[in-house]
DNA sequence: ATTACTGCAAAGGATTTGCATGTGA
DNA sequence: TCACATGCAAATCCTTTGCAGTAAT
């Protein structure tokens, strides 16, 4: 029972919506990996606590989850992933040849965010961007 | 016969792959149209031409041009589409609320691949970029 | 007591694969 | 000629949907 969790859980409750012992275990699963995991990682993480659970629930609860806008939805290498939207935004550079996958802080983007809002009056939500390219090491190889 | 294709062409021959009559078809639709095309929307595109063409083809087609990077593939609205990659990158601006896409300059990304390669060592290939967001439209209604 | 949510099973859509045939270099 | 590509059909994978039952508020 984290602090994201709880906070979530309230702003669940507090928009209508019932807070489920399936939600509570998704998001629990997608706390304490941190990482972006894909439909399928956060079924296997939960099956073990209620084997039960139903694959077109981890589905829904994902679809609401994304629409609360609580989690965000990427597409890395072809894999739709999940991730905990936090209070630190970050992004992800994947490097083509290795496919390793680095964070990268949202400061990064900072400069970009401004001008887009300054010159186009595009209020962008940049929360889980992905970035391809070509890390150093396979630079070098 | 842009001048694109031709180069293209020549790219694929000078690796030791072969200039097919599907190929060059592909090819001239993501051309013509310029706009980001679905699997599906290649194949409508293509079958007036060559009814005979095949789904599968279209996929193995469009796999191939992207292993040699002459096409992107990038996911707007949970959906997979593909451009051809040109000498002037451009990116995308998605509405959340409209799903209105705008085209976006590439040197607005220039100052982000120059800090990500001085401070990372990483050599971003910003091609075809989808920015998720809110236009001025629907910030004010 | 309501009505949102889940499980189940089946459907749907997108993409991939094996294999025989065809074709570009 | 001969390896690369295509067509065909079936398989596979991911995700969604209808419906009846269950549970959160």
């Amino acid at each position: 029972m984290t602090h994201y969790e709880h906070d979530i859980a309230g702003q669940i409750r507090q928009r209508g919506y019932r807070m489920t012992p399936q939600r509570q275990l998704i998001l629990d699963a997608l706390c304490e990996r941190g990482e972006h995991l894909t439909a399928h990682a956060v079924y296997e993480a939960v099956r073990p606590q209620t084997p039960a659970i139903n694959r077109a629930t981890i589905y829904r609860v994902l679809q609401f989850l994304c629409a609360l806008q609580l989690v965000t939805r990427t597409e890395i290498a072809g894999q739709a992933v999940y991730e905990l939207v936090t209070e630190t935004p970050h992004h992800h550079l994947v490097c083509r040849v290795c496919g390793q996958v680095r964070e990268l802080p949202d400061r990064y983007f900072q400069p970009l965010a401004q001008q887009l809002l300054a010159d186009l009056a595009f209020k962008s939500e940049l929360n889980h961007l992905a970035i391809s390219g070509v890390c150093a090491r396979c630079q070098a190889a």
